[in-house]
RNA sequence: GGUGGCGUGGCCGAGAGGCUAGGCAGCGGCCUGCAAAGCCGUCCACACGGGUUCGAAUCCCGUCGCCACCUCCA
């Protein structure tokens, strides 16, 4: 079965034809680390995360490249704004304090590291011969006044506007864009000439003098490095198509590399409807996200719209959340508990061929999440039943996708600050209550019992009475 | 001005000419001492107006509304 997937270059769906059989790369643009991340971040380093997945289930061997933009204008503004409010810190140092929150936030929903993750400072030489190739071939020319800066010369490359389909004529000049020496408005700036007020530590040594790289140059180099010259996905926020990602295909093209085979965008966060924007003062951070909600539950929702469409967030979204991926929790719970002594068939679990061909068709997960819960709801009926075998078997499968979904509710993922001693006293203390609940219920004392029950739920521990006992729980686990 | 997208039941959210996802909420039932959990049933929608077709939410034309991008952005 072929993985499809829609490139935005050709504008429809294509099967993925790896160039080299068995493998795919992926080159993801990554954060600028310049402020904390938002939803928007989480939300794109998932959809790659399960691209991921699913084509490492399909037999490839995946290897994921997502850079970090550790230098950028406005990492120096920020810090320059910090030194002027007495708090002085490096570019460098800012730029790692946020790129370490990123990790956290990436962590947290189980997103797995990358295979490389290099940043853009590492690789300035790379940037640096990229653009003395460009100059060479008579794409990029330095700017005749003595900034120091150079530009990729966007009228010498007839395929400009290829990725957004759009004309060079048909573009918006940029207003707030300072013009410099550039040859044309829509030129843009492969290198920075150093201004006197920025810091030396931000600049590098270069053939047009000491500066520092533009913004889309890095991901050029950083592709071109780690996947080499051609590669088979290039992927990004539906935000970077325009200009990052045209900039990046002219430069890297123009400079004589094939580059991308597929561009994969995925689509962004509305909150409440709305664009998400600093000047709005809607933005929702990861802090924000994963204080409201479990990081399971927060991975189930970002991860179950299809990754091209908007996903609007807005109250009520982490409960529906909840309750959705509860009832999957619920039944491998269930299941666990009834099934204890009923062999599974061991080994690699299969998914049912619909949640395969689901994914395999530009990773539908909602179509896919749909067999999860038929699968669900047929081996909850299976338990009912006590037809044990069927139910084991349809366990094995409701396994098997949500650990490709990354929402296995037994992974170690999510295990973090199990308080093992707190845990077993307050176990002791509930079996306590159910046996005197117990006592209650079997001499008809039921307002004694349901008295137990209620002072239970009030302190957030639910029971569920069945043939074999009661089992509780703590709610929101 | 250019480019692209969207409008689906109370809500979220798929699908893409006939077999009309899934979740949440609601309603009826089964189970239960009562619950909880679970199961069964029910609620059968596709912005509007035309057209094509035996048949349209799906294709075509038009209209309305909304959104994104056009050199800060995941």
């Amino acid at each position: 079965m072929t993985v499809r997937l829609f490139d935005s270059l050709s504008g429809g769906l294509r099967d993925l034809e790896p160039l080299v059989e068995g493998q795919v790369g992926i080159y993801v643009c990554g954060p600028t680390v310049q402020s904390s991340p938002h939803i928007g971040h989480l939300r794109s380093a998932l959809v790659y995360d399960l691209w991921r997945r699913w084509l490492t289930y399909r037999g490839h061997r995946v290897t994921l490249v997502r850079n970090v933009t550790d230098i950028d204008d406005k990492i120096l503004a920020n810090a320059a704004k910090s030194g002027a409010e007495g708090t002085s810190e490096e570019w460098w140092a800012l730029a790692y304090r946020y790129e370490l929150e990123f990790t956290a936030g990436y962590t947290a929903l189980g997103v797995l590291p990358p295979t490389y993750e290099p940043r853009a400072t590492a690789s300035v030489q790379q940037m640096i011969e990229l653009i003395q190739r460009l100059i060479q071939r008579g794409h990029a020319y330095p700017a005749p006044d003595d900034s120091g800066d150079v530009y990729f010369d966007t009228g010498s490359w007839a395929e400009y506007g290829a990725l957004t389909r759009q004309k060079a004529d048909d573009m918006v000049a940029a207003t707030d864009s300072d013009p410099r020496a550039k040859r044309d408005p829509r030129d843009f700036a492969l290198w920075k000439g150093r201004k006197p007020a920025e810091p030396e530590s931000a600049s590098w040594g270069s053939p047009w003098g000491a500066g520092r790289p533009g913004w889309h140059i890095e991901c050029s180099a950083m592709a071109a490095r780690y996947l080499g010259p051609q590669f088979d996905i290039h992927g990004g926020g539906l935000d970077l198509r325009f200009p990052h990602h045209e900039n990046e295909l002219a430069q890297s093209r123009a400079a004589g590399d094939a580059f991308a085979n597929h561009w994969v965008h995925n689509g962004l966060v509305n909150v409440g409807g709305q664009k998400m924007s600093k000047s709005l003062g809607n933005s929702v951070y990861a802090a924000d996200l994963l204080a409201a909600a479990r990081p399971i539950v927060v991975r189930y929702y970002l991860g179950a719209a299809h990754y091209r469409s908007v996903l609007d967030y807005h109250d009520g979204a982490l409960a529906e959340a909840e309750a959705a991926l509860d009832r999957i929790e619920t039944f491998l719970e269930r299941a666990a508990r009834q099934l204890d002594d009923t062999a599974v068939p061991s080994g690699i679990e299969r998914v049912p061929d619909a949640f395969a061909a689901a994914l395999d068709n530009d990773l539908a997960v909602p179509e896919a999440l749909a067999v999860l819960h038929e699968t669900v709801r047929a081996g909850n009926a299976a338990l009912d039943a006590g037809d044990l075998q069927v139910a084991a078997a349809l366990r094995g499968e409701v396994t098997a996708m949500v650990q490709i979904l990354g929402v296995d509710p037994a992974s170690s993922t999510w295990q973090g600050g199990v308080d093992t001693a707190g845990r077993q006293a307050l176990g002791a203390l509930v079996d306590r209550l159910l046996i005197d609940r117990q006592e209650a219920r079997a001499s008809k004392d039921f307002a004694r019992a349901d008295h137990i029950r209620d002072e239970l739920v009030a302190a957030g521990i639910t029971l569920e009475d069945s043939a074999n006992g009661t089992h509780w729980s703590i709610n929101g686990e």
